[in-house]
DNA sequence: AGGCAATGTTGGCAATGTCAACTTCGCGAC
DNA sequence: GTCGCGAAGTTGACATTGCCAACATTGCCT
């Protein structure tokens, strides 16, 4: 009994949700490109083909994660808020899961998981406000997201940054920026 | 004596900067995960262990690759102008050499040739003007990055794009967003 | 009970990054 | 001049990786 869908696998619970932990696990901790497929098997337990009958490919698999992370992405700054509200959970995410933020927006999403991805990126951007005219949401979105790439690449300098902690510091640009958008 | 290069000489004339050329064509043509140390040395016509007399690894080369990025970066937005004209040569170097941006800010940049590279960074950040007070310039410089980066990744929907195509996109958002940030 | 398709396994292949050992060449000291 | 030494280039090898093919297992449906 319990007999939920028709998919459910056997001999595993249920492999497919383990190798994304898995692979999640390893993304954050190796970085993107040092994940390997056949370390994710092995972090799980089974064969190192195993995962190919739940992906097609490892891009596969990465657009996955990347998707979820636009889901979480979403989710996380739905609350509403202002610019400065929402564009520091913008920026939490991005140093809370840099390389998942990277590969989000790594352009490198090909294959089939790529329309699940971009409805999930749809979404997100749907977060940042349906009412104001499109420019300013381009503009605002522009902004909040750059200035997350550029913590995460650690590209602010210590002259810009006066001693201030990320937070702190993405907190001050961003509601300096806010009044000055009339965004606020 | 400074003889031309009549047969295929042991000793190149100048392997370093060729296998950099070589590279950066494929870097455009495959993207950066698809470049691999032994397909530049074949292009260059040399032994797939060559390149490791000029790069302690492939890290290295990319790292070189990177820091020349910045420079031209830096340079082709010297001359000077305001957020609007500056912020434009950004994006179209950005869209002009994708994989290169990404890569420079891909944050894969372990090894040797990271401090090359963030001085060549750092003489890019200054082209964003050093007198107007610290944190307008990275109010600007964030803006400005985020753009190119969402554009890069196709990320700006149909409504928002309203039929513009990327640079009368830009210049619009750029025009815009520098007047209400008061750095015309 | 028995078939069957989904799930997982073993084995193999070509490609890659990198190490080690050998070869070739240019150049300066004698 | 020649000699040798170190830089630049080469061949060979190894472990790892993504992926394909063939085979084995398992539990649901009839």
């Amino acid at each position: 009994m319990l007999a939920m869908s028709t998919s459910r696998p056997y001999h595993r619970d249920d492999l497919r949700s383990q190798l994304l932990d898995v692979a999640a696990e390893l993304l954050e901790q190796d970085g993107a490109n040092a994940l390997s497929l056949r370390e994710v098997a092995r972090r799980a337990e089974v064969s190192h083909n195993a995962p190919y009958r739940h992906f097609a490919s490892k891009d596969e698999l990465l657009a996955a994660l990347a998707a979820s992370g636009f889901e979480r992405l979403g989710a996380s700054r739905s609350t509403d808020g202002g610019l400065v509200e929402s564009g520091l959970a913008y920026v939490r995410f991005a140093l809370g899961h840099p390389a998942l933020f990277r590969l989000m927006f790594s352009g490198a999403l090909t294959g089939a998981g790529a329309d699940s991805l971009a409805s999930a990126a749809e979404l997100m951007r749907g977060s940042f406000g349906d009412d104001t005219p499109g420019d300013a949401v381009l503009s605002s979105w522009s902004f909040v997201h750059g200035l997350a790439a550029l913590l995460l690449d650690g590209q602010v300098p210590e002259e810009l940054r006066a001693g201030r902690d990320d937070e702190t510091l993405a907190r001050d640009i961003l509601t300096v920026t806010a009044t000055a958008l009339g965004a606020g």
